[in-house]
RNA sequence: GCGCGCUUAGCUCAGUUGGUUAGAGCGUCCCGUUUACACCGGGAAGGUCCAGGGUUCGAAUCCUUGAGCGCGCACCA
């Protein structure tokens, strides 16, 4: 045991260990399931295991909230391998759309003062790609040094030729069934970025503006916007507001307005607030949702105000061409002057859509875009709508949702839900698959390259293709062998920010698709903020670089502090004092394996010699604990079960056995039984640590004699590949 | 406005279906170089479990009211 001694003697180094250690696990095909069962580590009647890697985004590199993603599914996926069933854990990279080309263009804005009208389409996607794909080479290269136990033969991208088929294979069915049209809606324009954006793309955020009270010929109507106002010719009051009960839906009357007289017409519609102002408002079906719908409702003209770049148009007459911000006072200063400003309210606070990416104020625009349409009955699936095909598994208890109030959130989620607008005016991306000549259309999944035909410009949102990636990922348009066998999936362990973005779309889409349920169970993590509890971002300057906390303390430090006691949904505040305590963890493991190896070097574990009855009873306490910590894990409760094996190996084993067993071999009474107890003991708890700590249990694992492993299979001298010590 | 969550030791948080003196890590104090480990061991201090009311033999845990903080959603011009 000279050699062993040499390494064992020195604290446990974790930088010396963990690449070795993930070469070998790589080097063995064990992450990939097929090998596991053409070696025998798995029978060849398994029951399934199956999760797809929620794919990150290739804007940069991973950061502490993809850390405790990995470190959560790497100890489930782990625990599921041991336990024998066929285990699939599926990688990949999202290319994220508006994100990496947002990201993208700000860094070529900085570092050549180029933006995209600068370049050829063509060239401009590539260099987007080339940004995204280093990017990914990056994070799949932090992805192994997490320990993360993931089959590499089948590394997927949003962005892949697989991925493109099934994108467009998708969006003909959808298309070609009605679900997915084309047609003038209002949308989210967001000025700065220059594209539309969905719902949840908008971010509301508190401000402060004035709100001004205006003349409008006999009322006084209150607005934030009077720069959208020109064209406002529909007055709009409740039908029971007795102060303008002398005024009936549909009458006319003449007002002197911005540009002078304008004909008004007087809409009653209950959706006025009576209490709000006034009670009066006029409306801008062009610029604003609400004033959208009730233009929809009674077939009311709409105009636009105001361009794609928040200019102002010709119907603002001496203020055309001005930018909303520079134009708003002038209009008040006008109106002051005309006698139409009753006041100025200094300290109206109100909330304002703002672009989630790049930050911009939405400007609403009516816009011919794609829109799939929520609430339409298909006929292939007897009639129910996708709000239906969402809402139901979830609601019939087919998929769960951990923790489950977040149930509550999703269905109020699909009941305000409005066609999801899906087409991207950006150049990174799919390419809606529909081609135009004239006054022809054509939808196909292969491009058309016939004379005259030209594509769609735009690209499509990148939920679009996320949304099919439990599929999209396991061969699907094709039937392969792999889609049978593990969808669908398991479990999928997204953050609860991206419940509506990605979790509904996937129920969404493969209900749709396939027919069927994309995961069993929803197990939604929270957000790592920094030690203060602000969330990390690059502006304040709170980040903490994963890869310099690994060097410090080691991966399995770095996980088991992000899994001990944070439960399902709960954010987490990163503690580095928390990294450390478990780094002292695995080097109290490293030593107390010293200790046991030493005495107990030459013991052969097919005949272990027998306990007294002190020993045996702490062998089944461990057994009882083990089983408590095996149902635990079943539950993904991996908080209590690392808890509780950290409390176990420390203060038992270590504090109590290991000190008992010193005694009874000094002094050589029941020796061989101590022996017995603190071997067996060792080894079931680096099973059931591996999970959790994989590379340091590894690692002793590799130092422990063969003698003492067992029989076993020659392929299977791996921890990671043991037998789930229950 | 509707809905949800959090509030437990100085700090960060556990506490699974209500059950004996409420736990962990870090921090603080005292002691200890016992041959696995000073990245250690032994011990100690430290909590009205946000507040009030209720259910119960028994509540941090269930119900109710309130406060502070946070979050989701919503058409208040």
């Amino acid at each position: 045991m000279s050699e062993i001694d040499a390494k064992l003697l020195k604290p446990y180094e974790p930088g010396k260990t963990e690449e070795k250690v993930y070469r070998l696990w790589e080097e063995s095909g064990f992450f990939n399931p097929d090998v596991c069962e053409e070696k025998g580590v798995t029978d060849k009647k398994a029951g399934h295991f199956s999760m797809v890697l929620p794919p990150p985004n290739v804007t940069g590199r991973l950061h502490m909230g993809h850390v405790l993603e990995h470190a959560l599914q790497d100890t489930i996926v782990r625990f599921e391998r041991m336990r024998g069933k066929r285990t699939l854990w599926l990688p990949g990279t999202d290319h994220a759309a508006i994100a990496t080309q947002a990201r993208f263009e700000k860094d070529l804005q900085k570092a050549e003062k180029k933006s995209r009208h600068d370049f050829s389409r063509e060239d401009f996607f590539k260099m987007v790609s080339d940004f995204g794909l280093q990017n990914q080479k990056d994070m799949l290269s932090q992805m192994r040094l997490l320990g993360a136990s993931l089959d590499w033969s089948r590394l997927a991208f949003t962005l892949d030729e697989k991925r493109e088929l099934a994108v467009r294979t998708a969006f003909k069915k959808m298309y070609d069934e009605g679900l997915i049209y084309r047609g003038y809606r209002i949308v989210n324009w967001d000025p700065k970025g220059q594209t539309t954006i969905s719902d949840d793309e908008t971010v509301y955020e508190e401000r402060k503006d004035k709100f001004y009270t205006l003349k409008y010929g006999p009322f006084e109507i209150g607005t934030a916007r009077p720069e959208t106002k020109f064209g406002d010719k529909y007055v709009v009051m409740h039908p029971d507001d007795k102060r303008y009960k002398k005024w009936k839906n549909g009458d006319k009357l003449t007002v002197e307005w911005i540009n002078g007289p304008i004909e008004a017409t007087v809409i009653k519609d209950p959706m006025i607030d009576m209490e709000f102002g006034t009670g009066v408002m006029t409306i801008t079906p062009w610029h604003s949702h609400e004033d959208f719908a009730l233009a929809e409702k009674y077939g009311l003209d709409k105009e636009q105000i105001i361009d794609k770049y928040g200019k102002l148009l010709p119907v603002a007459g001496e203020f055309a061409g001005m930018k909303i911000a520079e134009a708003r006072e002038k209009i008040v200063e006008k109106l002051k002057n005309k006698g139409l400003l009753v006041s100025v309210d200094e300290n109206y606070s109100h909330r304002v859509a703002t672009a989630e990416r790049t930050g911009g104020l939405i400007e609403p625009q009516i816009m011919e875009q794609w829109f799939i349409n929520v609430t339409k009955p298909i006929p292939s699936r007897g009639n129910k709508t996708l709000k239906d095909l969402m809402y139901e598994p979830v609601k019939s208890g087919k998929i769960k949702v951990m923790p489950e109030r977040f149930e509550k959130e999703y269905y109020h989620w699909i009941e305000n839900l409005r066609d999801w607008c899906i087409s991207r005016q950006i150049i990174y991306g799919h390419r809606i698959p529909v081609w135009y000549k004239g006054e022809k259309t054509r939808c196909e999944i292969d491009d058309v390259n016939e004379e005259g035909w030209t594509q769609d410009p735009d690209t499509l949102d990148t939920w679009f293709s996320s949304g099919l990636w439990t599929f999209s990922t396991l061969g699907w348009p094709e039937e392969t062998a792999d889609l049978k066998a593990y969808h669908p999936t398991s479990l999928i362990n997204p953050g609860y920010e991206i419940l509506f973005f990605w979790v509904a779309r996937m129920i969404m889409m493969s209900q749709y698709l396939l027919g069927e349920i994309p995961f069993k169970t929803v197990y939604m993590h929270g957000i790592v903020r920094d030690s203060k509890g602000q969330k990390f971002s690059k502006s304040a300057k709170n980040g903490v670089e994963p890869e310099e906390v690994i060097k410090q303390y080691g991966t399995d430090a770095l996980r088991m502090s992000m899994i001990v006691g944070v439960g399902p949904g709960s954010d987490l505040s990163f503690d580095i004092q928390k990294v450390k305590a478990y780094g002292k963890f695995a080097n109290k493991m490293w030593n107390a394996s010293r200790f046991v190896l030493e005495q107990t070097e030459g013991i052969d574990s097919e005949n272990l010699p027998k306990m007294d009855e002190e020993d045996e009873k702490a062998d089944e306490e461990l057994a009882g604990l083990l089983k408590e910590i095996t149902k635990d894990m079943e539950e993904y409760k991996l908080y209590l079960a690392s808890e509780k094996l950290y409390e176990y190996f420390w203060h038992v084993f270590a504090d109590v056995l290991i000190e008992r067993s010193k005694k009874k071999i000094q002094e050589d009474k029941n020796a061989d039984s101590a022996r017995a107890l603190i071997l067996s003991h060792l080894t079931s708890l680096l099973k059931a640590l591996h999970p959790f700590m994989p590379f340091v249990t590894e690692e002793i694992w590799s130092l422990i004699p063969g003698s003492v492993k067992g029989g076993g299979l020659p392929s299977a001298k791996l921890l990671m590949v043991e037998k789930w010590p229950i």
